[in-house]
DNA sequence: CAGAATATTGCAAGCGCTTGCATTACGATT
DNA sequence: AATCGTAATGCAAGCGCTTGCAATATTCTG
């Protein structure tokens, strides 16, 4: 037996109400009386009804989705941050679209109009530059849009971040503390990520400043995976003159290399020492523990969960919010080698 | 200005023909003119159109949003085999609405009903068995469902998946191959938790065959989160005897034990042998690396999207799919110390 | 070139729900 | 008891899109 789902009309006959009473029931329970509540609730127990997604949302205008494209689920670098941000949605009945982007402007685009027409209310995204037809579809449809991993504060955009170049600083200055005077950097790849480029020119301004007496032996982008990691390794460590300290973009760069290091039969530190950025749960299991930059994933995604939903039910009322970061000393990074 | 978006009507209007014509040229090319097709398509980018998701979802009764419920996000079990899932459905134009039930049944249910009501065709679930109530929503809405990480030939629902129960005798068998005869194990809450339980229920029914001489010295069960693993270890290996090996049911617990077994000062696996479950990238960087079960989460999602898709585009045409599981042999487990 | 077949397009009736406005019911007030 | 204020409900007009059917235009066929 193939039967329709109740609908509103269906609820009404059984209730011996009109639709509209049955819809105040469901929204707005305080403008209907006791009795005719206690009467229609009845009957939508006993039909099943449940309200029709495509009425209410044309109706209303409102989905109660939110979008968001992530660069990769697949490793964890944002599933933390993610799972964060969907417990405060969850909590307040709206739910969570889900995009990928790989890395790729181009498809973080298309991912974010298919989102949006499948009618997300408002769109989390990471990082802040995109192409300018990515910005254009955003305003145009009018999308509130909140922006993840980083924060700028001279926008008019919504970030729940931090400052990525103040934090490639920070690992740069305490990697020169040590005493290492040649360093190479292996950093994702920057075109079209621009925590990446934040983090590497961070980095650079800091390891270029001639009063400290370093050399930046290379600098070298690759992608984000384990394997591109061991041959960024490979490449880096065959420099002259040979880097005493490799700092990483991220965690999967700085762990592959790591495994890969050791592989080689260098010792980390003590041969190489190697920094990694965003902590992830890895970075404490890889052997040396990488010293890495913690990132608030779970206050990051709390934040950004609480200011998109008010910037999408009052606009203008959501507030860009910086976080900080925090060095996470392990033991991948030590003092070079005595000369 | 405050404009609001283009409708139908307006791209009719600006192209000078009826809104059906407009919606054909949308959704079936084939049907319209050539020359018309050009009009209407420069009528669109010119206005900036995007069919409205309600009015859609209302006249067609369908979303092209499909919901998935997972027991995590934070920790990486599953973010690869989701990862997977979405690409396939990315291709297709069907976005992923996703939800967390934290491993507990009745969040999943909670879970699964915001999902429903926001417009999902179709459920992605993780698992087996859940509460009977679960299973008549489900049922009485219709919702094409599929379930992954798991496989049941006898069932008239539909999965891709692996045999937990196997697999977990497998790793079970290998063991005492290494001659181990004091074996403890530490498994995830079964309560609730189908492939934890059929992944314990595999290795207790290998390990308590009379005829390998073997011993299970101890089954704890406990969360899957580094620090419940460390507590775990610390029971377990009090134990007496002490157990050579510690069969975990996960690798989130085998790299944590690891880790603590090394902080306390026991060798891995000279003082005692740990097995992971599921070969989450972790796996290869604790050190020693661990032994663990491969589980096919790439295949398992892209599958997964395929036969769900499937099902819900012709009822009854999805088809479960059984892969296979294979171990991972890495450092962490080797023979018993000598006597 | 007439007649038939086919390709294009338009008409209009929904899809199920919300909501401003109008109506009715019910007490309370004087 | 007449008047008034408020609470509860109903009416009906959309919200924007799809689609069966009908009408018209175009292309074939012999």
């Amino acid at each position: 037996m193939i039967t329709k789902p109740p609908t509103l009309d269906d609820v009404a006959q059984a209730a011996g109400v009109s639709a509209a009473t049955i819809s105040r029931c469901i929204n707005t329970p305080d403008r209907v009386a006791e009795s005719t509540r206690l009467r229609i609730q009845a009957a939508i127990d006993a039909l099943g009804y449940t309200p029709n997604f495509g009425g209410r949302a044309l109706a209303t205008r409102r989905t109660n989705i939110i979008g968001a494209v992530i660069p990769s689920m697949a490793n964890s670098v944002f599933a933390g941050g993610i799972q964060a941000f969907q417990e405060v949605l969850a909590r307040e009945k709206v739910t969570l679209l889900i995009g990928s982007s790989n890395y790729d402007p181009d498809y973080e685009f298309e991912q974010i109009q298919t989102l949006i027409s499948h009618g997300a209310d408002g769109m989390l995204l990471v990082g802040s530059k995109r192409p300018e037809r990515t910005q254009q579809f955003l305003i145009s449809r009018r999308i509130p849009t909140l922006n993840i991993w980083c924060y700028r504060a001279d926008s008019d955009q919504l970030y729940v971040g931090f400052d990525n170049h103040r934090a490639g600083q920070d690992v740069a200055k305490l990697v020169l503390d040590y005493g290492h005077k040649a360093v190479a950097i292996v950093s994702g790849i920057c075109d079209g990520n621009d925590r990446a480029a934040d983090r590497l020119a961070g980095m650079t301004s800091v390891l270029d400043v001639p009063a400290y007496g370093a050399q930046t032996v290379m600098v070298h982008q690759t992608k984000y995976s384990f394997d591109h990691a061991a041959k960024a390794f490979d490449t880096v460590i065959a420099q002259s003159p040979r880097p005493t300290a490799i700092l990483a973009g991220n965690d999967v760069l700085a762990a592959g290399m790591t495994q890969r290091a050791k592989a080689l039969g260098f010792s980390v530190p003590d041969d190489v020492s190697i920094t990694g950025f965003d902590d992830i749960a890895l970075a404490q299991f890889v052997d040396p523990g990488l010293t890495t930059v913690r990132v608030p994933q779970v206050q990051m995604g709390h934040r950004a969960a609480e200011e998109l939903l008010a910037e999408i039910r009052e606009p203008g009322s959501g507030r860009s919010v910086e976080l900080l970061t925090h060095i996470i000393k392990r033991g991948s990074l030590g003092p070079p080698a005595q000369g």
